[in-house]
DNA sequence: ATGGCCAATATGATTGGA
């Protein structure tokens, strides 16, 4: 079992790119994140063809997100709980049926939160409460679940290139990566820790200052894995080149292969 | 040379991203 995340940054911009990835890698679930398209403007097609299902959770001109499945969809459920006034698409879950039992997948794309000090890094402090709130729920289960895609969150030192240029940012700042690692204390594995201890593992180039040429990355895309996932984590990958081709997403793709 | 981009929108300036 393959499960990816891959924040495109339009939808429609990067049909080529994502297809031919899924044609190359055939992961068995994707988690996308800024498809930046209502569902009805979501190219359906292009990815049935390629024998995916589909759950779209979308939005005009920002956010939206999506899961692509071989798997038949049993369930799929928008929004993340705790709030009814936001109106922001950022999370979706589906629920599927496997030989290991009963396994939801959500595709999450966390607040950027910046500037710090502002209803907007509020609002990111108050959203990670929500998801910290929803994964305990869903932990209690003890069904297999993986929460997958941009974090907007720097966890350590070691997933930026210069941690001190980052340190007033709403992606490193203390408190953000606080919630990030109660999340963590929960029972969720940062699936790549699991795996390696390298630094430069980034997913996240900006598209200015030549960011990508220097490596000035940072690590910023993550599948978090309950303790039954984590047992069968074979093997993380990170998509550098992605971020080379022409008109590239700003963020690359991770796949995470799991025993069956 | 210490700044350099990109996507969506009734669109040519603004907003958001990270």
């Amino acid at each position: 079992m393959r499960i990816a995340t891959w924040n495109v940054n339009s939808i429609r911009q990067r049909l080529d790119h994502l297809t031919a990835w899924l044609a190359e890698r055939q992961p068995d679930i994707v988690c996308l994140q800024e498809i930046k398209c209502q569902d009805d403007a979501f190219p359906r097609q292009a990815f049935e063809a390629l024998g995916y299902n589909l759950a779209v959770h979308g939005q005009k001109t920002f956010n939206g997100v999506a899961i692509l499945s071989k798997l038949k969809f049993d369930e799929v459920t928008p929004g993340l709980p705790g709030d009814d006034g936001d109106d922001h698409a950022r999370f979706i879950e589906a629920a599927f049926s496997t030989s290991s039992g009963v396994l939801r997948v959500a595709s999450l794309y966390l607040p950027n939160g910046n500037p710090a000090g502002t209803e907007k890094y509020s609002y990111k402090i108050k959203w990670m409460n929500r998801l910290s709130h929803y994964a305990s729920e869903r932990l209690k289960l003890e069904e297999p679940l993986i929460l997958a895609g941009d974090y907007n969150v720097i966890p350590t030192p070691a997933d930026v290139h210069n941690p001190a240029a980052w340190v007033n940012d709403a992606l490193f700042l203390p408190q953000t990566r606080e919630k990030f690692r109660a999340l963590e204390s929960l029972g969720l594995t940062d699936a790549i820790r699991a795996v390696s201890d390298d630094d430069k593992l980034y997913t996240f180039w900006d598209y200015q200052a030549g960011a990508f040429q220097k490596d000035h990355g940072i690590r910023i895309d993550h599948v978090l894995a309950c303790p039954r996932m984590t047992d069968r984590l074979q093997a993380v990958e990170i998509f550098r080149k992605a971020r080379a081709l022409e008109k590239p997403s700003d963020h690359v793709p991770v796949i995470a292969t799991f025993e069956d």
